[in-house]
DNA sequence: AAGGTGACCGGCC
DNA sequence: TGGCCGGCCACCT
């Protein structure tokens, strides 16, 4: 797309690729590491984009309540949910159970 | 250039 | 998920 606005989303990216196997984390922590917990919502603008990136795991990154929040976005309907499952992450009416057992916090080594 | 939107979060009823 | 409102930053028209 744009130049500038590229280091932008590679941030989103970056993180979101960090996520481990069978962990999900939320926009806010995104937000946070990126050093803008507040605007968790570019977070979810970021992630949009990075839906068209097929090595983004967006379908790790929930709400902090642990919903689905972005299913819709992709390409079924409970394709993210059949994902999150695939790895292991029980999902239920679109919310993630255990949310909290499952969250990571982007940013730390494993 | 300005206004509106967005996969949210936190605080306050 | 308690529900509603404001705020925050970047992108799009």
């Amino acid at each position: 797309m744009t130049n500038s606005s590229d280091n932008f989303f590679s941030r989103v990216y970056g993180i979101a690729l960090q996520i481990p196997y069978g962990r999900v984390t939320s926009y806010g922590a995104i937000a946070k590491a990126l050093g803008t917990a507040r605007s968790a919502r570019m977070v979810g603008w970021a992630m949009n984009a990075a839906h068209y990136n097929e090595e983004v795991p967006a379908h790790r990154v929930v709400n902090k309540k642990g919903f689905l929040t972005g299913k819709h976005h992709f390409d079924g309907t409970n394709l993210m949910q059949q994902l999150l499952e695939n790895e292991g992450i029980k999902v239920v009416n679109n919310q993630i159970v255990d949310f909290e057992k499952h969250f990571w916090e982007p940013g730390i080594q494993f």
